[in-house]
DNA sequence: CGCGGGCTCACCCGGTTGGGGGATTGTGGG
DNA sequence: CCCACAATCCCCCAACCGGGTGAGCCCGCG
């Protein structure tokens, strides 16, 4: 599992890997690319401090593997990444952070990074874990690997008792998602904002929820599937 | 990467480690339950011919993590899971598939397994991934891992040209289609609330919306076309 | 015919939100 | 070297929101 296979096609000896790596502080950004030249069969091509000069250079440098920074000034890791997917679809992006911070996780993963590792991993784990994401796989530890597969759980939960709401609490939570405020709502209905605010009450228990904006959520993404 | 880390906790070398096995094949049951007892420290207390019988049977046999072949007679293992992670909702069942083709494999994600891995797997690594799966993690193989975090990237298609919000940004509005509250939002990114309200008035203001629930509203249409 | 449920409205109250001001630090571009 | 701007934090205040409680009206169903 994740064990990268040892490279099937042996032809690859030849040329180094070449990499790419994506991180604003020079100390960690040196050191990363040290390592990675020292790895026998890789070379670290570029080093980019921003995502501005990542989108400028790393195209021309036409790294095998992007190393990224999840967290960057200005522009974010994940938006330099999407970035670079836009330029070089078939060229493979690591994220690497230094906590796995939660929501980032998902976000980076729907940008098109192909892998997720901590800054902390072992010299010998990052060089598996890069042969890996070259040989198609996706590099992940264990933490991520677990929440993504629970994602995966909340998707699907089907056997829901769907919950009934009724014609006015429908048409509440409609304008809901508009954004319409509670006066906006009892306008556009007729009815007095009072009323809107009741109809929103038994919505809000009936979804389980404490405030528009997550009944909003929630509809929606039901809406959706 | 996927490497169980070895069992942090050291006091468990004690009892060994229980298995239970769902499997319709004769053969295949007994060799690899074979295997499992094999393995110093693991042990299998149940072998089950079919769903049925893992459903009646396993929550008796208390194991720690379940192994279950995907294609099963009449109750399906994705079925088979559904219903066993509603009886034991904390212990960990890892698909066996003998191909890993198909929407079999994100159909038993959602159902609730914890793992995914191929029947070829060598008996090493199948022990070091019910390691992993017992430590919270997910083992899979590469090839599944890199359809999992593909299937991420066909999520989140959005990008609007027009409005680009800065990485702080984008984490409040994520958060905020969470239903979360301005408190709740500084609390999951270690920043104060005024620096959330801050952010958010910025996110509004590109936008063009003037609350929390049209700013949800906005953001998720954006990204489910 | 009574009873529940949907729809309509009202009032109170404490907490949250949005919009308006700032201030400070650090960064990169010009 | 200066400016712009992201990011962090602060204060004020009016408005809005959510929760609780209650109360009429009308309809269908037993």
């Amino acid at each position: 599992m994740m064990t990268p296979a040892p490279s099937s096609s042996g032809a690859v000896a030849k040329a180094p890997l070449r990499v790419a790596l994506v991180e604003d502080q020079r100390d960690t950004r040196e050191s990363w690319s040290r390592l990675i030249s020292s790895f026998p069969d890789f070379t670290c091509v570029c080093a980019c401090a921003s995502g501005e000069e990542a989108v400028r250079v790393i195209p021309g440098a036409k790294p095998d593997v992007i190393l990224m920074d999840i967290f960057l000034p200005r522009m974010s890791g994940i938006e330099c990444t999407f970035r670079l997917k836009v330029l070089l679809p078939h060229t493979p992006i690591v994220m690497l952070t230094a906590h796995d911070e939660d929501e980032m996780v998902f976000l980076a993963l729907e940008s098109g990074a192909n892998g997720y590792l901590l800054k902390r991993t072992k010299p010998a784990d990052l060089r598996a874990s890069l042969l890996d994401v070259l040989s198609g796989g996706a590099p992940m530890t264990s933490e991520i690997a677990r929440r993504v597969i629970e994602s995966f759980r909340k998707k699907g939960p089907r056997r829901d008792e769907s919950v009934s709401l009724t014609a006015r609490e429908e048409e509440a939570v409609v304008l809901l998602t508009k954004g319409y405020s509670n006066k906006e709502i009892a306008d556009h209905l007729n009815l007095s904002i009072e009323t809107v605010r009741s109809h929103l009450k038994h919505v809000y228990e009936k979804l389980h929820v404490r405030s528009r904006a997550e009944a909003v959520a929630h509809y929606m993404s039901k809406r959706m599937e």
